[in-house]
DNA sequence: CGCCTCGGATTGTTGAACAATCGCCGAAAA
DNA sequence: TTTTCGGCGATTGTTCAACAATCCGAGGCG
């Protein structure tokens, strides 16, 4: 699919804008393309082709683009514009960073108690593995992962986690991802779940982060391999 | 450098305003006035009148109110304007859920062992409780749980705690605050340090997350009897 | 071959205009 | 008197067109 045929079917997804949304729904808009992969990593998001393509003023797309770089989704640069971010090996460190302080510290802390969206996911993510859907492993993992730090019940650290989830899916875009590098994860996962659900919460805080030690690790030499 | 740069600097730090640079510098200022607290919470933010006053267009004022509003520093409600946030009571249990995390997960698992950084808050909590000093205590306090996040080296984790304790100041000037509200806790985050420095990180930990409860509960206490 | 300048393209910022929405205030009805 | 309803004024949301500032690359020059 090329940018022309997806700016295209954004000229026509225009339909539902409101007076004091539009900022907002542009920048949902390009999220989720962005998240689709449908805006690869690196591709410049030019003012006055999306503002056009978009049906609205450069003024508005600029609002929405200020909340896309607060995120991480995009990357600004001054009087150059703006553009799809592409996640460096230190942005990995930084997300695993984040990563292996709040995950193991929602599993070893919080109050919250009912494991079945973990379960959930995590029997997702053996379908998905069955099927052989590498996006299906993807998604089931993000939500089991997104699920443990919802145990916290805080809004921030939850939308912190899931911008870190949103980055984490710009990384498999950026690189020719291994197609079955969440397989081996499924069961730590699996495990997670069972530990927790026992009332082991140390213990499943520790195995959480040995996981994330270990993806970070095969992550980052998937990236040195595959070349900058 | 010539001389023709050093004027342009000059030129540029005396009237504020650059290139690519006005919305956040607005949103800079903004962010120190309702820091200090001659922006008290609940004042609205007029864009005519803001806009006026800093020399700035409505449309470069907005861009700064969207950054601030992502921050919690302001409340943006629909068609009625910004307000300078006043934080709720929903607002506090939030603010120390994530710091509940944040904290002691910091001091259990930071790789950084140097704790200078905090030894120094605390010496300046101590002097500013001598000189009865409310604000240099409220100050001292913070940056000795800022430092405490700092210590887990993540920008975004730091960020969101930086942000978090912007929130709290909002809290302390919302309510009349206890004059000597913090004079109790600077033995707590001197004997976190004691601790941490011993390398008895679990109990350091331990200690921080019942601090948090303690400084929470007052906190509510001192909402419900001032009055919402 | 390297440096510099110039020009084109894009972004940053502005001010004015119009549309949409809200709260207020007064009028009409109970 | 109280309540409800609708119009009015004020403010925000959005667009537009213009100008200023900046970056990039293409030549020109030594």
């Amino acid at each position: 699919m090329t940018l022309e045929d997806i700016l295209a079917e954004l000229r026509l997804q225009r339909e539902g804008a409101r007076h004091a949304e539009t900022g907002m729904w542009v920048a949902s808009v390009l999220r989720e393309r962005i998240a689709a992969g449908q805006l690869a990593p690196g591709s410049k998001l030019s003012e006055e082709a999306l503002g056009e393509a978009l049906g609205v003023s450069r003024n508005t797309l600029r609002e929405a683009f200020s909340a896309l770089a607060a995120e991480h989704v995009v990357t600004r640069i001054p009087n150059r514009g703006v553009y799809v971010a592409r996640p460096s090996a230190d942005d990995i460190r930084e997300i695993y960073r984040v990563r292996r302080y709040l995950e193991p510290a929602a599993l070893a802390w919080s109050p919250a108690t009912d494991v079945t969206p973990l379960r959930l996911a995590v029997e997702r993510s053996r379908a998905a593995r069955e099927a052989g859907s590498v996006t299906g492993m993807a998604d089931a993992n993000q939500a089991f992962h997104a699920g443990v730090v919802e145990l916290a019940g805080s809004e921030r650290l939850t939308l912190l986690m899931k911008q870190v989830l949103a980055e984490m899916r710009l990384v498999f875009h950026s690189m020719a991802a291994d197609p079955v590098f969440h397989a081996p994860y499924v069961e730590d996962n699996a495990r997670i779940v069972e530990l927790l659900g026992a009332g082991q919460r140390a213990e499943a805080a520790e195995l959480m982060a040995d996981y994330l030690r270990r993806a970070e690790a095969q992550l980052l030499a998937a990236m040195a391999g595959n070349g900058a």
